[in-house]
RNA sequence: GGGGUCUUAGCUCAGCUGGGAGAGCAUCUGCCUUACAAGCAGAGGGUCAUAGGUUCGAGCCCUAUAGGCCCCACCA
């Protein structure tokens, strides 16, 4: 009946076999079921130009584990999949394709780019769902989405036009972001400071005297990172408070090399403190300067192009490229005695995070969504409780970003995308935003229309992911059922771009919340606590990893050692380490299986279950409510390090070897059932508390090792049973635990070969004790390394200069007769004695204290004094000892 | 400039609501004991960054200091 392990765990081919199998019988799939309750987790879509690295693997593991975990406790558990299109990522790869085909995104033209666009996704977008799957992630895949599918799209669409209807999405000329080299603006969100090192120019600006014409004695002394967009200067601006230039007020300077007056302007932006109190204003291309110059009416001079090469404002360095115009600016400024002087000057520059390129303050006319509204929900919702943030610090990131949120620029000159829903009249100039295509001008009837070619910011599909997934806009019952979700799972690099956008999308357009809980990861990083990245190639392929150890240990590395929200370090020995407890589980589990043979196991009867049965069933309990409870706190780590003591060291260590002597005595058949059975039953839930973290090896195992269920994936989570927890025994066990590591402990000190046996005598008169050690007379002879155990109430036949080992309530007894060294022996008597008078003192101290007895819980104070009676008890014994020994 | 976080054994990190310091790896010593050498048994190793405070009691709570990392802001 039983079928047979392997004799070595070797995960290969193992896990593809098994995630097979759980996709053929339709495991992962989950329908509208209103006689259970829904438990939902949707995907961070991952890019359809992403390859799996260990981020995606924390992240799929994390909800692999909960979403498996809520499985088998009943629920009824969705976790949606999908991918996302990643607009910038994947046209600057498709662009870099068609390059080394030497073909120019500008010759296929927008239809022909997004064929090959779409060519692309089909040939390599599933990649990274693959990739996935051998991870062993239990998603629906009957349901997997794409940000740019029909349905996506249509949501999107709806979004748009709903708040652009509300007045929440408008199209205005603001300075934005602009990368030249992807030749699109990105929002704040995508703009990354970077210490560079630079200069700080100090420029003179003559002012201009009474006759208009520039002072050949007076100027005004500034600095500034950027000279070359003093080309679009239209003031410099003091601090009106700066008595030092109250003469100035309504005076002029005159812009050099451009040759033309602009005005002092006086505004609070301008630090006095800072250098010389004298700032540049450009307000094309600086979005302090934008500010300041919309406070005082100044005009705004754009002086590049979309390439960051100077445009014809530039007069005679048109066409120079931005760095090569402000050499040649600073060259210029210089030989006309106006530069001060050049200092080095460490500072931020904005880049953008895709490419890494200096971004461009421009001017341009871009669609965005307005904040100040639409985030009071989400704001509510986390300060409310009503979205938990784990661990909760994130919250005050969350808010640092929603105190000081600024219109959101979803607008990108690219073509992959969602393309903006609004349409011009070439005529008029009417802008209507509908679903539909639109031909005709609703204002003049004209027919001269054209959509905007731009198309949205990723993001802006991402956030509406948690319910467009569901069949959003329409009120489906998925819809109804699944949402709102209940955990997200992510890393806190991507809090702004996408969970806040979620919140507020969910709260705009459903008026719910997306999900209840946000799980929050860190960074998984190299073993020298570097970010894993291309450029430096230290990044660790979890395929890799799966591929040499398994996915099952690849997941408990992730998992173990860190705490939620914290980065960890990828270590290959921890994963050698983890795949090495699969190992110790597969064979105690094969070793169980060779006990059963083909005899059937059947449940004992109560009174046949032995005390150290009682006593691995007790601690089964405990480990079942702390994982249980551990998990439901989403500490996920700590759970299954639980687990992984219980099994390694309570059953393997213990339970295991106190049982063999049973296994191997034929005659008592009822006393090697039970054991049998404790053995089985214990491991089947042992397996099952293990299986959301090494979903593989506990299937493996417990399909082969009952055929009563088909899979452990949809086997019940174990639950706590008060009945099961059996307090005396497990005190008893206990003790013995002690008696034997007490004993192995001496043989060691006193170097008694594992193979030299001896006698071992108990002495007690507590009846309890004496129980235990004759129930349990068998297996602790065996780790003992005793020949025989004696068990008495008094020395009789036992040699004075016997070692012994004192426990709460016995002594233990070991004739080593030759081997004894008395002198030794005294020492560590004394060792003992010392270590005993020192835990005396320490609870006497504490139980005189008055302030102790009268404040502490009562409880604590009967812990003490339990304690302080058990270290007595125990040391006059070995006081007594002492003296024996004494005159030898 | 604002905020977060970390500092615990040689290394990497756990330590959940305050009640006698833990794991993995590494080191040392024995063991091929018929599930497992990817193993078993034992040992060494920590004034929990520093200084105060709250408390009967602090690795844990509060304040300050030092150092590391990160995020946001972006003063030219």
């Amino acid at each position: 009946m039983s079928r047979e392990l392997a004799k070595t765990y070797d995960p290969k081919g193992m896990e593809d076999r098994i995630y097979k199998n759980w996709i053929d019988k339709g495991y992962f799939h989950a329908e509208v079921d209103h006689s259970k309750t829904p438990f939902t987790i949707v995907i961070p879509p991952p890019n359809i130009t992403g390859q799996l690295h260990m981020g995606h693997a924390l992240d799929e593991t994390m909800q692999d584990i909960l979403i498996r975990y809520k499985r088998m406790q009943g629920y009824n558990a969705l976790w949606q999949p999908g991918t996302d299109h990643a607009s910038i990522a994947t046209e600057v790869r498709i662009i870099a394709k068609l390059k080394e085909e030497g073909i120019d995104k500008a010759d296929l033209g927008r239809e022909g780019f997004l064929k090959r666009a779409w060519e692309w996704k089909e040939q390599y977008g599933g990649t990274i769902v693959n990739q996935l799957k051998k991870l062993g992630s239990s998603c629906d895949w009957d349901r997997e989405r794409f940000t740019m599918d029909e349905g996506c799209n249509k949501a999107v669409t709806e979004v748009f036009c709903k708040m652009h209807e509300k007045g929440w999405i408008y199209k205005g000329s603001r300075i934005i972001n602009w990368c030249p080299v992807c030749n699109t603006s990105i929002s704040d969100a995508e703009v990354e400071y970077e210490e560079q090192a630079g200069h700080l120019w100090h420029i003179k600006y003559p002012l201009v005297d009474e006759n208009g014409k520039p002072s050949e004695t007076e100027f005004l002394t500034f600095a500034t990172t950027r000279p070359e967009t003093m080309l679009g200067d239209t003031a410099v601006a003091v601090n009106p408070s700066d008595e030092r230039y109250t003469h100035l007020h309504g005076r002029q300077v005159w812009l050099p090399l451009v040759n033309k007056p602009i005005p002092v302007v006086e505004d609070e932006y301008v630090d006095v403190e800072f250098g010389t109190g004298v700032v540049k204003i450009t307000p094309a291309h600086d979005p302090n300067d934008f500010e300041v110059g919309k406070r005082h009416n100044l005009p705004e001079i754009n002086i590049m192009n979309d390439d960051a090469t100077i445009n014809k404002n530039g007069g005679k360095y048109e066409g120079m490229d931005r760095y090569e115009a402000r050499k040649a600016i600073v060259k210029d400024l210089e030989d006309l005695g106006l530069l001060v002087k050049i200092e080095d000057y460490s500072h931020n520059v904005g880049t953008h995070d895709r490419c890494g390129t200096t971004i461009e303050p421009l001017i341009k006319a871009q669609w965005f969504v307005k904040m100040d509204e639409l985030i009071k929900p989400a704001v509510k919702a986390v300060k409310d409780g009503e979205i938990k943030l784990i661990p909760p610090r994130m919250e005050k990131i969350y808010f640092n970003w929603t105190d000081n949120i600024r219109d959101w620029c979803i607008s990108r000159q690219l073509w992959w995308g969602h393309r903006i829903p609004a349409y011009y009249c070439k005529d008029c100039g009417e802008i209507m935003v509908s679903p539909e295509a639109v031909h005709t001008c609703t204002k003049c009837g004209s027919t001269n229309v054209e959509q905007d070619p731009d198309t949205l910011d990723t993001w802006f599909s991402s956030a509406l992911w948690p319910f467009s997934t569901l069949g959003w806009p329409n009120m489906t019952e998925d819809l109804k059922y699944f949402y709102p979700t209940d955990v997200l799972v992510t890393g806190y690099d991507i809090i702004f771009f996408w969970v806040i956008r979620m919140i507020f999308s969910g709260y705009e357009q459903m008026g719910e919340k997306p999900f209840k809980t946000v799980l929050f990861h860190g960074l998984v990083r190299d073993d020298q606590g570097r970010k894993m990245s291309k450029s430096l190639g230290n990044g660790i392929d979890p395929l890799e990893i799966i591929d040499k150890y398994g996915a099952d240990a690849l997941r408990l590395t992730l998992i173990t050692g860190n705490a939620p929200g914290n980065d960890m370090r990828f270590y290959m020995s921890k994963v050698e380490a983890n795949r090495n407890f699969a190992n110790k589980v597969w064979n105690a589990s094969r070793f169980i299986m060779m006990n059963m043979g083909d005899e059937v196991i059947s449940k004992p009867d109560p009174s046949d279950l032995e005390p150290v049965d009682k006593w691995i069933i007790s601690k089964l309990q405990s480990v079942i409510r702390d994982a249980t409870e551990n998990m439901d706190k989403f500490e996920l780590g700590i759970a299954v390090q639980k687990v992984y003591d219980f099994i390694w060291d309570e059953f393997c260590d213990w339970y295991i070897e106190m049982v063999k002597p049973r296994l191997y005595n034929t005659d008592d058949k009822r006393s090697k059932n039970a054991a049998m059975w404790t053995l089985k039953s214990v491991l089947i839930d042992a397996l099952k508390l293990l299986h959301p973290y090494m979903p593989f090896v506990t299937e493996e195992i417990f399909t082969t090792l009952q055929s009563d269920e088909p899979s452990i994936m949809i086997s019940n989570w174990p639950v706590y049973d008060k009945s099961s927890v059996y307090e005396e025994e497990e005190s008893r066990i206990e003790l013995i635990k002690e008696a034997v590591r007490g004993i192995r402990n001496v043989r060691t000190e006193m170097n008694v070969a594992p193979s030299k046996k001896a006698g071992v005598f108990v002495v007690s008169s507590d009846e309890a004790i004496v129980d235990a050690f004759t129930t349990g007379k068998l297996f602790f002879a065996e780790l003992a390394h005793a020949s025989e155990v004696t068990i008495q109430s008094d020395m009789t036949g036992i040699a004075p200069d016997a070692v012994s080992v004192v426990i709460h309530g016995a002594n233990i007894y070991m004739p080593f007769a030759e081997l004894v060294d008395i002198t030794k022996e005294k020492e560590r008597l004394k060792k003992e004695e010392e270590r005993l008078n020192g835990e005396i003192k320490r609870a006497e101290g504490m139980l005189s204290n008055e302030k102790f007895t009268s404040k502490a819980p009562a409880a604590k104070v009967q812990e003490e004094k339990d304690k302080l009676e058990k270290y007595r008890q125990m040391l006059s014994e070995v006081s007594k000892q002492l003296e024996k020994l004494a005159n030898m």
